[in-house]
DNA sequence: ATCGTATACGGTATCAATACCGTATAACCA
DNA sequence: TGGTTATACGGTATTGATACCGTATACGAT
């Protein structure tokens, strides 16, 4: 066994990022990380597609087409998307995925994935938080999301130490560091 | 040959995102992303010391503690930090680490960077700021800031509005809201 | 040589953020 | 039906952030 495929074997297992590997949407590998993100065991992975890693059909039919074009140009893409947890729980992600085929992207793809918001134990954001969060991402004050939403200031600033507790952070300056952030859906 | 640890080895060299392997701050393994990331040839990189791809001697000494408590509780960490690519140019990167060795964590490794932006706007940031863009990530307040590197904390709060000005954003968390990767532009 | 910028530090003033105290309603779940 | 959580709002108290005022040194570019 030679060992410098040994050891980027283990270092692909051990990746403190998702990271997988596909034949035409069906899964060939994948790693520790990437199993244990969407909450199975990678036995169970194996050789399934990735329609159950969606949160639904429609959503798995629509991303197949949306990176195609920039891998047959530049044999990579990147975007953020929603995964589906075993337990039904979405995932926001970063993904990126590179083709070894860029005739035919989706042959041989090689894809990480990065929760971009921590799923601490299944701690969803709601609405207000996720509304919230859009106005601190925009440099506004409790002041000033509570004029945007109608609300009192005092109600935004019960939803932030909300946040802050939920991810266990210190400040806002440290929550938004670790998170990134999409506009809300309702 | 085994095959799936073919497969993984195959996956970890063309992963979408940079990864390396480390053991005690000296490079053991990485992939073509990573390598290609900083600009190097992955024989220049293997067996050199982490030193090279950190923009200063002080900012490497910097980094080696800021993640060891949470390594050793979690086994994992993760943050916002500045490498050196060969030919000077910084990159602002998310930074994944896991260990394997929870006990030493530097012993042995495995790391994911993914590039935030290659140019911060046109803006390029001086060692003092990325030092202060660091502790901010961290959520430490001025104070905290400029004990850590020995400075007043009035001087930390010059960095801070200078930050501001240069990225033209509101207050701190818009700041790092806008150094993240996610963020939509506008 | 002067200009601009980064660095470093002092002061004051004001507003924002955070952490507590409290109450109340509505939704959901076991 | 009680327990938990999210929502919404009021108060106060303390700390932090930000914006000004000022001085000073260092360094590179024009």
């Amino acid at each position: 066994m030679d060992d410098l495929t040994q050891k980027m074997a283990q270092a692909f297992d051990a990746a403190p990022i998702g990271m997988a590997v596909s034949h035409h949407r069906v899964l060939g590998m994948c790693n520790t990380s990437f199993a244990e993100m969407l909450g199975y065991d990678r036995t169970d992975l194996l050789g399934q597609s990735f329609r159950i890693l969606y949160p639904s059909h429609a959503e798995f039919d629509r991303v197949r087409d949306i990176g195609l074009k920039a891998m047959e140009e530049h044999g990579s893409y990147s975007d953020e998307r929603m995964m589906r947890r075993k337990d039904g729980v979405p995932v926001w992600c970063r993904f990126r995925a590179r083709t070894l085929t860029p005739d035919d992207p989706l042959a041989h793809l090689v894809m990480s994935f990065a929760p971009i918001r921590d799923q601490l134990d299944g701690a969803q954001l709601t609405k207000r938080e996720r509304e919230v969060l859009s106005g601190l991402s925009r440099g506004l004050t409790s002041k000033e999301i509570g004029r945007e939403l109608g609300l009192s200031p005092r109600t935004i600033e019960d939803v932030r130490a909300r946040l802050l507790r939920k991810f266990e952070v210190k400040n806002t300056s440290e929550l938004l560091s670790r998170m990134s952030y999409a506009q809300p859906r309702n």
